[in-house]
This record gives C-alpha cells, sequence and structure tokens, in this order.
DNA sequence: AAGATATATGCGGATATATATATATTGTAA
DNA sequence: TTACAATATATATATATCCGCATATATCTT
C-alpha cells in the first residue's frame, strides 16, 4: 500500500464521514431539487439554526455544498450532481438490508 | 419529516458511518476480489490483528460483510456488490473535487 | 486433555465530534 | 449611525470513536 494510496483512502473516508449524519443527509436531499436558503433549511430540519449553520459548515468544508449570498440571506447548493447518485445507492443498500434481514435494522437503531 | 422517514435517515448515517474510516474503505476494496481471510487482511493493512477484527466488527454489525468460518479461520466477504458501486461513486466525486480544486484536498488532509 | 493457531472482545485512556448557548459578522433599511 | 435580520462561529461540555494491551474463545492437532 503505497502512501499516496493511503492518503487518498483517508479523503474517501473524510468524504464518507460527511454523509455520517442524518441531518446533513436530510439538507443534502433537500438541495437535491435546488439551492436553498438557510432558514428554508432551518424549517425543513426543525433543528436550531446554529446546528444547521454548523452541519452545513461541514458540508462547504468537505466540499459537498457551495454558498452563494443574496442579500442578507445565503442559498446553499450541492457541487456534484454525483452526490444524490451516491446517496440513491446508499438507499438501495439500505434496502437491500431491510429486506434481507429485519434483525440487521433492528441492532442499527439499538 | 414524518418519524418513520426519520429513522430511515438515520439508518442511513449509519451505513455512511461504516465507510468513515479508512482501513474499513481497504478492508472493503480487498474483498472486491473476493473473500479473504483475517489473517490476509491484517497483512494486507499492515496494522495489528485486534485493530482489523475490531473494524470487521464493524462492518459485521452494520451488514456490510459477511463472515464464514473454515477451521481455524474466518473468511469475509461483501454481502452487496451494490457497496462497491457505492465506493466507485464516492472515488469518482473525490476525483472531481481533487481537479476542481487542490483547496479542498489541502484542507481535508489538514 | 494440552498446546498451538486464528480470531474476537473487554477495558482504560486519548482523541475527535456534537451540542447548546451566547456572541460575532454581514448586509439592509430607516 | 442605529437597529434589525440572516448567518456564522467561539467556547464549554457532553458524547462517541479509536487504539493498545491483555485476555477470551474457537478450532485443530497430537
Amino acid at each position: 500500500m503505497a502512501q499516496r494510496d493511503l492518503e487518498f483512502y483517508q479523503l474517501k473516508a473524510s468524504l464518507c464521514k460527511t454523509f455520517a449524519d442524518y441531518r446533513r443527509l436530510i439538507i443534502i436531499e433537500e438541495l437535491r431539487s435546488g439551492e436553498k436558503s438557510v432558514t428554508e433549511l432551518v424549517e425543513a430540519l426543525a433543528v436550531p439554526q446554529a446546528v444547521v449553520s454548523r452541519h452545513l459548515a461541514v458540508l462547504r468544508e468537505r466540499g459537498v455544498v457551495q454558498a452563494r449570498r443574496s442579500g442578507t440571506k445565503i442559498y446553499y447548493r450541492l457541487t456534484n450532481v454525483k452526490i444524490c447518485e451516491a446517496c440513491d445507492i446508499v438507499h438501495e443498500i439500505l434496502i437491500n438490508q431491510i429486506k434481507n434481514s429485519r434483525e440487521i435494522a433492528r441492532k442499527l437503531i439499538g
């Protein structure tokens, strides 16, 4: 395993970590249909504004979303359509898992 | 956002969390070509056996891999080919990001 | 049954991540 | 310039994750 490869795997893991929070996944889902302001996202997620901004910051730093200011509002959008594809496949995997075994789902929810 | 939906997003996040470690990503990559024993994985990753077993346990609990015992050895395999697809798309997203901006990569390595 | 091999796990500490609350920043309008 | 609205961030605290080490479990061999 070359050093270069290792770094690449670390970058991939870092990107996956970005998706490893349900609020961030909901944000991504919300942005699927086009850009949305922070206010709109706060309404959709029903969590404090600071929490949404914090998660948006994570997505931003990882290059998953981009921000555009318009007046006092800031609109966010996905940087890459493939992000939706990735979410779709994760969705499919999960559906498969649930079909194959409700037991696994039980453990995951805990 | 219905309660049912929320739980589903949590399950998705949980699955993404499984991919959020570079050693687990390497394990998945190693298992792409077929099942491998823990010993083989330990050699491939060059980390202590306990660490590999720990990560295999995470992958197992999340239903990403399955174990099969043969004698004293235990062979692991991916439970679903779509897992590879998911990794491939993450790969593509990352390649795009690096192309678009080396700056993002710099922050990720930190 | 005892020893050897392969693998898994319990525990404690270090580190990272998330949260809430409060505050800072940026832009607009009076 | 003051006030207000939208958004971001700092700080402290709680929580989760990961590792190393030691130990436990399972299987095979003799």
